[in-house]
DNA sequence: TCGTAGAACGTACAGTGTACGTACCGCCCA
DNA sequence: TGGGCGGTACGTACACTGTACGTTCTACGA
């Protein structure tokens, strides 16, 4: 019996790998949200089918592990040279920044396992601390206290959906429902949000909280 | 024709309404995690077919922010007697505990739009910022900073999954596949964890960011 | 007694993650 | 020059999800 070849997709396509599918959920993410991010859209996506992922990634759940931490690899790496916590300072900033890139990512650092890249982020974090000249304690509670910083900040960021949109026309929208008789604070700082005369709270609270350690450890001499 | 009824199950239930339906979804969140809150699910946990919770909620989206307002329903009225910097701490207490008692609900805080109670405590919180006596743009900034704290704070402990399960034997099975070489700053701290002779982070960062407020307003001025 | 509104129900559909069995292709060893 | 043999791709199938739609039942007012 013959068979004979029919070449129904001429696109050549890349082959495939861990790292080939991970590249592609996350440009898929980044595009189309986290929702599209399905086997089935994906396979599509890299002109495969969806089983054959399967063979590069053990499951949905470990290929979201391995987005994020891809995600964490894009961290700069402190600055030896600089003192310890303007080197936790930029970290901070960095991370913001990462995650911003992708709005996918941040819900999800929780939730996953921690890959080598965000293990890498961590120590360094803590190391950081730990060499600041700060008490033991202050520098293990400053540890938690600026990764809840970055996280929370981008997470309320993100949670407003306020990714992709334009920010005026949302807040616009969202206040237009609001009554200015049973909520009139809110609607004031909807209102300072819009005429956009205040800074950014990230860097701001970053500070207070940095500031406020070293102060905290001096003060306990 | 004769239909004769069969009481297949004796059990009376209780007549449907959205407060039941919300409230059984709560329970069996609280009970079962937010992933076994299917609508069959819930359905069976009341006694009833899936699409007659449909007459009484709208759809899944409407019930999860109809639970999550729920949650913010528990959080404590500030103390109108209270120094407005005080019942802001205690807000962030109280929403603090509001959400241990609900892991669940957390996550889906930023995603479902605010409903009533959470509007009322935003808007409580707000008013209680802007009578501290702190600078417009300070009392904007605090607002975010406690928001992010609380929010921050509770995500984190609960995306450890350190809910149910026994901390320390979760910490423990972390840090027995954790090199102590090339992550040695890590070992140490879930070390200081373990060991427990650190308090809680939430409070101390918390009072970090309200003084630091203060002072920053202090030394504007 | 009848009409009607609202609640409950059953069926059906598209979409999800993934277990399982099969087919193919290239490489190493006889 | 075979001949397996391991890895990759594929197709089918299953259980489960949210929910649209049409039908049945039940209680109450006229």
């Amino acid at each position: 019996m013959y068979v004979v070849k029919v070449a129904t997709d001429t696109a050549p396509r890349a082959p495939l790998s861990p790292a080939a599918i991970v590249a592609a959920g996350i440009t898929l993410a980044d595009e189309q949200g986290v929702d599209a991010l399905s086997m089935r859209n994906l396979a599509r996506s890299l002109g495969y089918e969806v089983m054959s992922l399967y063979n590069h990634v053990r499951n949905k759940d470990d290929l979201l592990t391995l987005m994020v931490d891809a995600v964490a690899a894009e961290i700069d790496l402190p600055d030896p040279s600089a003192p310890p916590l303007v080197a936790v300072r930029a970290m901070a900033v960095s991370t913001n920044a990462a995650l911003a890139r992708h709005p996918w990512a941040a819900p999800l650092w929780l939730r996953q396992a921690p890959g080598p890249a965000r293990m890498r982020q961590m120590d360094d974090l803590l190391r950081l601390m730990y060499a600041s000249g700060l008490s033991r304690e202050l520098a293990h509670h400053g540890f938690h206290a600026v990764n809840n910083h970055v996280l929370g900040y981008t997470l309320q960021r993100l949670g407003m959906g306020l990714e992709g949109t334009d920010l005026e026309d949302k807040a616009r929208d969202f206040m237009a429902g609001l009554d200015a008789d049973t909520y009139p604070f809110m609607v004031a700082h909807i209102h300072e949000h819009l005429d956009g005369h205040t800074g950014s709270s990230f860097e701001l609270v970053l500070d207070l909280i940095l500031d406020g350690l070293v102060r905290l450890d001096r003060e306990a001499r």
